[in-house]
DNA sequence: AATTCGTGGGT
DNA sequence: TACCCAAGAAT
């Protein structure tokens, strides 16, 4: 692992936030200015999640939800409904509750340091320390997967990034590195970086403006970087969703409350073991497929009359459109109405 | 510490 | 195709 001198560090910092002044993304909605507000929205969006994903979906949450207050007293249905597509829908729930602990129990206040923005609802390491740089102005490195993939080609540090250990080092390591005037804009510059010159794939070391500090391109073994245990494939689960339908309306299922989509409501969805299991149905056809990080799903219409269950509810296309639906149940929706 | 949380895009 | 990746946090 490469040390850098003081010398050096101010180099860097003036080269990058050149270049970050030159040619960074100014454009992006969430720089239009450094309100605490907007900068938590984005971050929680931009969670596992691409820039071009999050656009239209923080354009349009801002434009409803313009405040933290706004979005405190915004009904939950609401708030899931601005989120719909968007995956990992705790994050939206947790958002929510983020604003209303600041705007009830804090007075709309807000905590101005990385370390107790973390109180916050789904405000973890890394976007404690994006707003804390950013909207407040601390000087500490916000390391998301962008920080990890730079540093660890500048510098050349080998740790596992799959692993939770290998935080602590590239905090330790990054901090003083951090710009102490522009904490926040030497952050999102890095993010650019990382998503410009230094990508995870086919990236252009040699024509990226901090060149000059990549240990790992100096030395030929960029690709190396970072160091990275694979995942785990996905397993394969396999459902018939039932379709019930009375006097045109569909029969919806509400989920449990905890585990994957958690509280939306999809077609009833019955695990089989084997496709043989299915008799009497067209099911000559090919299964919907849908993959999730950690299972793909295979899944088989089937229309069957039921008697609604507790958790089950007929509901007309009229309510059923205002609802939040995951993704898959617009794919079967989608499915139902091609086979008819 | 390892697993669980969505979805879309790129190769 | 099957895999990896993308401004991670909660448990």
């Amino acid at each position: 692992m490469e040390i850098w001198s003081e010398q050096t560090i101010k180099d860097f910092q003036r080269t990058l936030l050149d270049w970050y002044d030159k040619d960074g993304r100014a454009n992006l909605p969430w720089r239009l200015n450094h309100e605490p507000y907007r900068v938590l929205v984005s971050e929680i969006m931009l969670q596992q999640t691409q820039v071009d994903t999050v656009l239209p979906y923080y354009e349009r949450f801002m434009a409803i939800l313009p405040t933290v207050q706004d979005l405190a007293q915004a009904p939950e249905e609401q708030v899931l409904k601005l989120w719909e597509g968007l995956g990992y829908y705790s994050r939206a729930r947790n958002l929510q509750k983020a604003a209303q602990y600041i705007t009830n129990d804090l007075n709309g206040h807000w905590p101005e340091s990385a370390d107790d923005l973390q109180a916050l609802p789904g405000v973890g390491p890394y976007t404690s320390a994006a707003i804390a740089s950013i909207s407040f102005g601390e000087v500490v490195p916000a390391v998301d997967g962008n920080a990890y993939r730079v540093f660890s080609r500048l510098l050349k540090i080998d740790d596992d990034i799959a692993n939770t250990k290998a935080r602590k080092v590239f905090y330790d390591a990054i901090l003083p590195i951090v710009d102490p005037l522009r904490p926040g804009d030497f952050n999102q510059a890095i993010m650019d970086l990382g998503s410009s010159y230094m990508t995870a794939k086919n990236p252009d070391s040699q024509g990226s403006p901090v060149r000059a500090f990549n240990a790992a391109f100096r030395d030929g073994v960029e690709l190396s970087y970072p160091v990275k245990t694979k995942k785990k494939k996905p397993v394969k689960q396999q459902y018939m969703a039932i379709v019930s339908e009375k006097q045109g309306n569909l029969l919806f299922e509400h989920r449990p409350d905890k585990g994957l989509l958690a509280g939306f409501w999809t077609f009833p969805l019955v695990e089989i073991n084997s496709i043989d299991e299915i008799n009497g149905q067209q099911l000559n056809i090919k299964p919907i497929i849908h993959v999730f990080t950690h299972r793909r799903w295979e899944i088989w219409l089937v229309r069957q009359q039921l008697k609604p269950s507790e958790n089950q509810q007929y509901l007309s296309s009229d309510d059923w459109q205002k609802l939040s639906l995951p993704t898959i149940q617009h794919k079967l929706l989608k499915a139902l109405g091609e086979l008819e």
